[in-house]
DNA sequence: CGCGATTTGTGCGTCTGTTCACAAGCGCCT
DNA sequence: AGGCGCTTGTGAACAGACGCACAAATCGCG
């Protein structure tokens, strides 16, 4: 930090503070692999990075890294590369992690056990304020260092700490309804692990993660290269209809019925 | 196309099974969701859909979902909608969920323990076959009704079972060796949910969750709302730097140092 | 002090994905 | 049988993202 540039977070006086420039969606989804492979990069002991080698312990092509930083402003030098504090300190910023965010934790089955227990929330910029649960059977549980209370208290636990966020854990049935709840005690972001759609009004944003859908989605790929590779005589790439060989190589028994 | 279409899954003797059509990416990863749309649609009842019903159960545009749909062969009809039970088996094979799929579970730390126990899987199209742990004081824990068992006996595991998939949930020091593990015995498929990237022989599918970044990334707009809402004055979008006027108004103190 | 090596920042063509809007097709009702 | 309303499937315009390739800028060295 040993930047004549002004820390980010520092209320500098003079302008040119580029504060919030509206980024492409594609870009904010990477900045955070940019931050994680920084933060690896600082504690390796390297100064600066150049666009290639940043790009290379995050995979992907160094002219869109080099595209996705030059939105948040110019913070490389030409010739030398990224200076990696200054860029953590700049991408931290835009992410809204200059300030350790607080989120709150509904549903403590499974999933959510695992989440409460989680480092990686908390060495990344975030910090677990409150366990909730509706089963009046886990309430007081204690969970890693925190009681689980309930979520009807959910308004209280708002005012004591400052929650931005809210993440759901619930089974299906119970998603909705807290998604309600978190909106209605002035929670905007939700990150949504129950596998339903939740309607919430405009300006709250909602990010979801299906655990079940990930699989899927390999599951076709995997489905996609074993047609291919069983059906290499079929000359080419299967762009239409493959003429009935697939069922024969491949044992169906369906799983709906 | 009007074939009085064969059950996908039941090996019809006559072709025209539209077999692999390679979808575009962005379609694939919506297919799982309509599927769940429309288990939940057939559980209640509904023996057809149209689009537009589809399309606002999941929440997306009704256009982008016949787009979809169509990819994978024509299975609508017109004036009348698309037939439940005949589309969930038309995306159930392509997805290659028409057998289920087993999965190995290496990690089986909080989170591994969490997926263990996960019914969703179950319930999707995926059986896990195997949890390994490199970890010799957790090698032999029963979780779920599975015996954890020691990560060397992964060309075992493999041998008993048909796995297709790996699923990475160990600390991020140990994801690679896992991964390499993991290809050496012949899994094309990983998903990975330790924070790292994974470098694999071209042909391995790899797939990355990351908790902290789906976190970040809800940061980052909220971040966002803040700062347009606290400057309601300052005309408009803001497009470019704002003068140091955000500065003022949060009160940053920063995590990184 | 100037030059060459290096690396950023970006203009532009390409491609993927999204949305609109409408013709074609289907079933139902008369 | 014929017409009418509804819904699919898709052509075409549009938008966003990507990657190439190069000019501009900086550093270090002779």
């Amino acid at each position: 930090m040993s930047q004549q540039h002004r820390h980010p977070g520092a209320p500098g006086r003079a302008g040119a503070v580029p504060a919030l420039p509206d980024l492409p969606e594609a870009t904010v989804a990477r900045l955070p692999e940019y931050l994680r492979a920084l933060h690896n990069l600082a504690e390796s002991g390297h100064e600066t990075v150049s666009s290639e080698g940043l790009a290379a312990a995050v995979g992907v092509n160094s002219a869109k890294l080099r595209k996705d930083l030059s939105h948040l402003g110019s913070y490389g030098t030409r010739g030398v590369g990224y200076d990696v504090a200054l860029l953590v300190d700049q991408i931290e910023f835009v992410l809204g992690l200059t300030q350790r965010r607080a989120v709150a934790l509904v549903g403590v089955g499974n999933l959510g056990h695992a989440l409460a227990g989680y480092a990686g929330f908390a060495s990344r910029g975030f910090r677990i304020a409150a366990l909730l649960d509706a089963d009046a059977s886990r309430v007081g549980e204690e969970i890693n260092g925190m009681v689980v209370r309930h979520v009807d208290e959910l308004p209280a636990v708002v005012a004591e700490e400052s929650i931005a966020i809210g993440v759901i854990a619930t089974p299906v049935p119970a998603a909705q309804a807290v998604a309600d709840q978190l909106v209605a005690v002035g929670v905007t972001s939700i990150l949504n692990f129950a596998p339903c759609v939740l309607s919430v009004p405009e300006g709250v944003d909602v990010r979801k993660v299906d655990l079940a859908i990930e699989l899927q989605i390999l599951s076709f790929h995997e489905h996609r290269k074993a047609s291919l590779t069983a059906l290499p005589a079929t000359g080419g790439s299967a762009l239409t209809a493959l003429p009935g060989g697939l069922a024969a190589t491949d044992p169906q028994e369906a799983i709906g019925t």
